[in-house]
RNA sequence: CGGGGUGUAGCGCAGCCUGGCAGCGCACCGCGUUUGGGACGCGGGGGUCGGCGGUUCAAAUCCGCCCACCCCGACCA
């Protein structure tokens, strides 16, 4: 490609509104460019980089035995009835009405339309097992996108669906995706860990996420670097402490004004944290087919500890959890900063399990200005689950080793789930077994975002100047320059690189050399040939590499050659990262 | 949804407080000089000052309402 002829320059300045790396530097070298909070189009570089991208998806893909379809953007209501997301999620799904007035919505997901394909195309268990895939783009009314690409409403999405007759079926085929997600982003030239997830509002028994470790990110991960153990802070578990053995004291009300917090609590008190119980009070709503309530929950924890919302929304199998505000406190009979779960009524308690073992605590008397010490579990007050419902903490032990957990932050580039029979129960897609009974069919989802994996490509590898493609991913192999006494050279490699197969963008403009090389490290090309007057007269082309300093004159008579023979030097870097994972299931 | 911020040329910004010809740098067009790390000179083109309404002789500037975008939080894959 003539660059005197492509669409989308490059800007000296970022957009003020661009914060993290990748999103300047992907503005900047124009392969982006935002229409809306969240909605960006991709310019002819980006296009490249991501049609790339998605390439290697395919043949990792079609490897394990995948077959490309493609599945609507919109599809009619009804099928979102039949499994209950129609009701279920909120406003993240955006819904409209055909001229006739039926409900439709926009796909933020497919697993409605896969599972009524297949219900239609899969009979008997001798056609399973089944893998189908497609690279769609969805829809999902984020409240807040942000961070250029890294979070976004509109976004492209390679999600594949197993088709399985049973449990032993799903899991050889999520462990094939487990494997196949590491090739694609070794490919891709990033760094990538799993870690296991909440199932969120896809249901289902078992989840992976694949984590780009970044400041950038949002998501929290707890990792032990012991044992390797990871997870997303939403459901990571960890080891309690041993909670103390003392004998039950009888409870006591002790007068504690202007004491609403844990930490003035304990100092006034001259007792630890860990010997109080803290209270949250939250509205959880919950869909029983087309039908919504909403609850009081009142979560207990202890003191030194907070409350994981997610961790509560999966033991009291609620479908959302929010804040309570004073109204519903002040309904509940709770009183805020001195609230205890002792004679509450037409609430939801739910107490983290090591609540029971700890022997008298320090909790809130619901009588402003008071407190009770030594209140135990069982002889004052009773929950309605008990489970664990404390978010982990950098420090905490860990569940497996007990090793010291640390926290990072990372951005979730795929995801995997064990979806089981969740769909295909609720949507009679079945098929004959062996026997001749018919069962639901066993299924599982894998997605990646190919817009996020190319900012965190672009996140991962820039510096000063700007983007350092891995080859993988480049939008070309070469970026040609021709400078000032090297035009007519210049024109005769760039045909000959074209016919050899190589992909080269072509600086023919008449600009400055400084404009030229500035423009080349800002859009990264991982290879840089320049023919100049100078280059010429020393013999040849220069050759540079972007991540390197060095750089070599090269005849021209062996350009191509010396060029073919580094690109196959630094494919060939990316292909040693390959490796067998082992599954943390 | 709560808190904070910003909307003036393609990008970055000044002007607003104290109302009076809409500006600067980069980018863009023409001519000339220059040419290996974001050149220089001369001459040009480009604006509903986010929108609507109000105050005023006069509004980018003051007032009201609305919209958009960004950041933090809530939430989410």
């Amino acid at each position: 490609m003539k660059m005197s002829h492509q669409f989308g320059l490059t800007l000296r300045q970022a957009p003020s509104d661009a914060e993290v790396a990748s999103h300047k530097l992907l503005v900047r070298a124009g392969f982006i460019r935002q229409l809306g909070a969240g909605i960006y189009s991709l310019m002819p570089l980006g296009k490249r980089s991501i049609d790339k991208i998605e390439d290697m998806m395919r043949e990792e893909i079609n490897a394990i035995g995948g077959q490309e379809i493609f599945m609507p953007v919109v599809h009619p209501a009804d099928i979102w009835q039949e499994t209950g997301r129609w009701y279920s999620i909120g406003d993240e799904m955006s819904r409209f009405q055909d001229k006739n007035g039926h409900d439709m919505v926009l796909a933020m997901t497919h697993e409605e339309v896969v599972t009524d394909l297949a219900r239609r195309e899969v009979q008997s268990y001798k056609q399973l097992p089944m893998l189908v895939y497609h690279i769609q783009t969805k829809w999902r009314d984020d409240p807040r996108p942000r961070a250029g690409l890294l979070r976004v409403r509109e976004f492209t999405m390679k999600d594949s669906y197993s088709l399985d007759k049973d449990d032993a079926g799903l899991d050889q085929q999520y462990r094939a995706h487990y494997q196949a997600y590491f090739n694609i982003f070794r490919r891709a030239g990033i760094p990538i860990i799993a870690v296991k997830s909440d199932v969120g509002m896809m249901g289902g028994s078992m989840a992976h996420e694949y984590m780009y470790l970044t400041p950038a990110g949002e998501d929290t991960l707890v990792l032990c670097d012991e044992c390797g153990y990871s997870a997303n802070r939403q459901i990571a578990r960890f080891q309690k402490p041993e909670p103390n053995k003392e004998k039950v004291a009888d409870l006591e009300k002790v007068a504690t004004p202007n004491t609403s917090t844990i930490g003035s609590l304990a100092e006034l008190l001259g007792v630890p944290k860990s010997k109080t119980a803290k209270a949250v009070f939250m509205m959880a709503k919950f869909a029983e087919g087309e039908k919504q309530t909403e609850k009081f929950v009142f979560a207990v924890v202890r003191g030194d500890m907070d409350v994981n919302e997610t961790k509560v929304i999966n033991a009291i199998k609620a479908q959302e959890l929010r804040p309570a505000n004073e109204k519903e406190i002040a309904a509940s009979g709770a009183v805020a900063g001195y609230a205890s779960p002792i004679g509450l009524k037409d609430v939801l308690v739910v107490v983290d399990d090591l609540i029971p073992a700890s022997a008298n605590l320090v909790a809130g008397a619901n009588e402003s200005g008071f407190h009770l010490k030594n209140v135990n579990y069982g002889r004052d007050f009773e929950a309605d689950i008990v489970a664990d419902i404390v978010a982990a903490e950098e420090g905490f032990a860990c569940p497996e080793c007990g090793s010291p957990l640390r926290t990072s932050r990372g951005v979730e580039v795929g995801n995997i789930f064990k979806l089981g029979t969740r769909y295909s129960a609720d949507m009679g897609a079945t098929f004959l077994d062996e026997n001749g009974k018919e069962q639901p069919i066993v299924m599982g989802s894998y997605g990646i975002g190919s817009g996020r994996l190319l900012a965190c490509i672009a996140e991962d590898n820039n510096d000063v100047h700007g983007l350092m493609w891995p080859i993988t991913t480049s939008p070309y192999h070469v970026h040609l320059l021709s400078l000032r006494g090297g035009e007519d050279k210049a024109n005769v490699v760039y045909e000959e690189l074209l016919a050899a197969g190589l992909e080269v963008l072509y600086d023919d403009r008449d600009e400055s050399p400084g404009v030229k090389f500035n423009d080349a490290d800002l859009i990264g090309i991982p290879m840089r040939v320049t023919v100049s007057e100078r280059s010429l007269k020393e013999g040849g082309a220069e050759l540079k590499l972007r991540k390197a300093q060095d750089k070599e004159i090269v005849a021209l008579n062996e350009l191509l050659v010396r060029i073919q023979t580094l690109k196959a030097e630094l494919e060939a870097e990316i292909a040693a990262t390959a490796a067998s994972e082992i599954f943390r299931g």
